[in-house]
DNA sequence: CGTATTTGACCCGCGC
DNA sequence: GCGCGGGTCAAATACG
């Protein structure tokens, strides 16, 4: 239980008119709406306040710090970070901590990338084959999903190609309910294999993680009012990298 | 010396 | 209209 860590991510679009490209105000204002937002629930066991960013797991992006501010109702501050890969970058994300429980991150990403992801790809003769296998899968679901993306919202039936985390989180504006804790519970108590399975196997981790809230109508009607959720290719992005992530051993005490 | 982080101030949206 | 809370900026500071 130690160094488990999960991660639930699950798009999040507001978007409350329908063109609101034509906003190109400078920077903060009056876009506190409208912004795709991809919420990230990561469980951080015994890596909080081990490694840099609080046990973050690092994705490949790099980001840098440009704020943090003590947040209402919870005891922990949010940090807010910009994306420093590329410099024109938009892409933003707030780490807050689950006031109700120290060892969840509630990480929120903001816009997306517009540059490729800086993934340290170098050398495909010393990754594994399942490695190599899921750099494959994960480039063409990725497509898929960016076709999906480009497409008019019909075509968003192949949803088996969306991998949703889901979780029974709530997520309002103002409040955040974290009940995250009941699935993986059941996961971890059940069977000790799930949670390797979930930790080595990233298909499998989307899969079962889908099983299991799917057995929970709380998403699904949560899931329901955000009616579809078109997965963006950098929320794909996070999911891998937070599961490839946690695959590396935290080290053995 | 250059870069990243910290932190207080400022701005803006929203609810009352 | 006012106050509150959240989000960002930018100067100061720390770090490599």
């Amino acid at each position: 239980m130690d160094n488990n860590t999960s991660a639930c991510a699950y798009p999040q679009l507001e978007s409350e008119e329908a063109s609101s490209e034509h906003k190109s105000e400078t920077q903060t204002s009056k876009k506190r709406k409208m912004v795709e937002k991809t919420v990230v629930a990561v469980r951080v066991g015994e890596k909080v306040g081990k490694l840099k960013n609080e046990g973050l797991p690092s994705d490949f992006w790099s980001w840098r710090k440009y704020g943090q501010k003590p947040i209402k109702g919870s005891p922990y501050p949010r940090g807010y970070y910009k994306c420093s890969t590329s410099k024109g970058c938009s892409a933003k994300k707030q780490v807050e901590r689950c006031r109700t429980d120290a060892s969840m991150l509630i990480i929120t990403y903001t816009s997306t990338h517009n540059h490729p992801c800086p993934t340290p790809i170098t050398t495909k003769s010393t990754t594994t084959k399942e490695e190599d296998q899921e750099h494959i899968e994960l480039e063409e679901e990725e497509e898929q999903r960016d076709n999906n993306n480009n497409k008019p919202s019909d075509e968003v039936t192949n949803e088996e190609n969306f991998h949703y985390l889901q979780s029974p989180i709530r997520c309002s504006s103002q409040d955040i309910i974290i009940e995250q804790e009941d699935p993986f519970k059941l996961n971890t108590e059940k069977s000790h294999d799930r949670m390797d399975l979930l930790l080595e196997e990233e298909p499998l981790c989307f899969a079962q993680l889908k099983n299991l809230s799917a057995s929970k109508n709380e998403e699904l009607d949560f899931f329901d009012e955000l009616e579809e959720l078109p997965m963006s290719s950098s929320l794909l992005h996070f999911t891998r990298n937070i599961f490839s992530d946690e695959r590396i051993p935290v080290g053995p005490s």
